[in-house]
Parts: structure tokens; sequence; C-alpha cells
DNA sequence: AAAACGGGGGC
DNA sequence: GCCCCAGTTTT
């Protein structure tokens, strides 16, 4: 992700660009945008258009100008220009969804916490690890199992393994490090 | 050229 | 639960 430098309302306009798209470009766009507003203040006053000039070519770059024009707003209306550190609170943030509040909470506010995308729903019911049927049940059943002392970079790694080795396409099985207790090494098409 | 990919909202 | 949102990456 970019480098947000632990501010939460950094790490809040990261995520919100990375919704959806391929994190490769994510990092410049967040600095180009973070170059010219880093605050919910200032970037509030900046019209939709310059955003989405700012942020391209992230996917979806029209729309997620228009969501963070919103979030400004609400942080800057109903939180007092701070992002909440809390789940329940950041939810009522239009845009904001499980993932994004939790990766807010763990990368802003350094509070424990396990940000479920496809990747960590996928590579856990492949390994057999849980057995759910939405992101949300992930999200539960590993909260459960986070590490109670070393925590932190447990979801790294989730992410990172699901995005390098236990690919949705093409898994790098031959190489994998858990290869042993997968049930399904070779199965190329599990979702 | 075509298909796969990724969070969240609205319904 | 189903459909929509727009652009890049992979096949």
């Amino acid at each position: 992700m970019a480098d947000t430098s632990g501010d939460p309302f950094r790490v809040l306009i990261a995520c919100i660009l990375s919704l959806r798209t391929q994190d490769t470009t994510t990092g410049p766009a967040a600095a180009r945008l973070f170059a010219v507003a880093a605050t919910p203040e200032t970037m509030r006053r900046l019209p939709a258009a310059r955003i989405a000039k700012l942020i391209y070519p992230v996917g979806f770059y029209r729309t997620k100008a228009r969501v963070i024009l919103g979030i400004c707003r609400d942080l800057l209306e109903r939180f007092g220009g701070r992002v909440p550190d809390t789940i329940d609170d950041l939810l009522t943030l239009n845009g904001v969804g499980r993932k994004t509040a939790n990766l807010v909470v763990t990368m802003g506010f350094g509070k424990p916490g396990i940000c479920v995308d496809t990747h960590v729903h996928r590579i856990s019911n492949r390994l057999g690890y849980v057995r759910t049927r939405t992101p949300e049940e992930t999200e539960m059943a590993l909260r459960a199992r986070l590490p109670r002392r070393f925590w932190i970079g447990y979801n790294d790694l989730l992410v990172a393994f699901g995005q390098n080795v236990c690919a949705p396409i093409s898994p790098k099985c031959s190489t994998c490090p858990v290869r042993a207790i997968c049930r399904r090494v070779g199965v190329t098409s599990f979702r």
C-alpha cells in the first residue's frame, strides 16, 4: 500500500483507492493526492474532477473521487474532522465496508484486526483452514484465531500469500510452502 | 480478443 | 441474493 505513515486519514483514503483494483498503481496515486491535500479539511475543497485526475489511472477513479469527497464531508460534519477508531463508526461512512474499516483500525490505529479481502477469503477456504461462505464469516473465524501477541503482520502475511502464491488463477502450488497440508494442490479454479 | 479480477452500495 | 460500478491484468 501507499506510504501512509500511520496516519488514519491517509490509511483510509489509500484504502478507498485500492478498492477493486490491482495494488500497483494506487501507491503513486495516493502520493500525488496527499501532496495536494492530506487532511479532510483541505481535501474537501478539491473539485471531484481534480481528485479524479490526481488519482488516475486507478480503477473507478471518478466514483472514488466522489466517495472520497463524501467521506471528507462526513468526517468533518460528524466526527470533528477525525477518523473514528472503531469498526462500527467507520462502517457508517459511505464507501467504507468491513475490509476498509479493519484496515484503518489496524494500520491507522495499531489495534488488532482482520481485514478479509477476496484473497484471504479464498485461501482460507482453499486450504481448508475455515469453511465460510462470505468474507464477513471468514473475518469472524479468523478473528477468533488471531495470534494474541504476534498479530502484527498476520494479516499482511495472509494477503501476500494470496497474491503471490495461492493466486486465484495459476497458483504456484509447486513451490507453495504449505503444499503438504493443502487439500487442493493443483486446483486452479477454486473460489 | 476475451475473460478474469476486486469491495461496497442499493435493491 | 443479485446487479451495478470502470479500468487493468492475465490468458
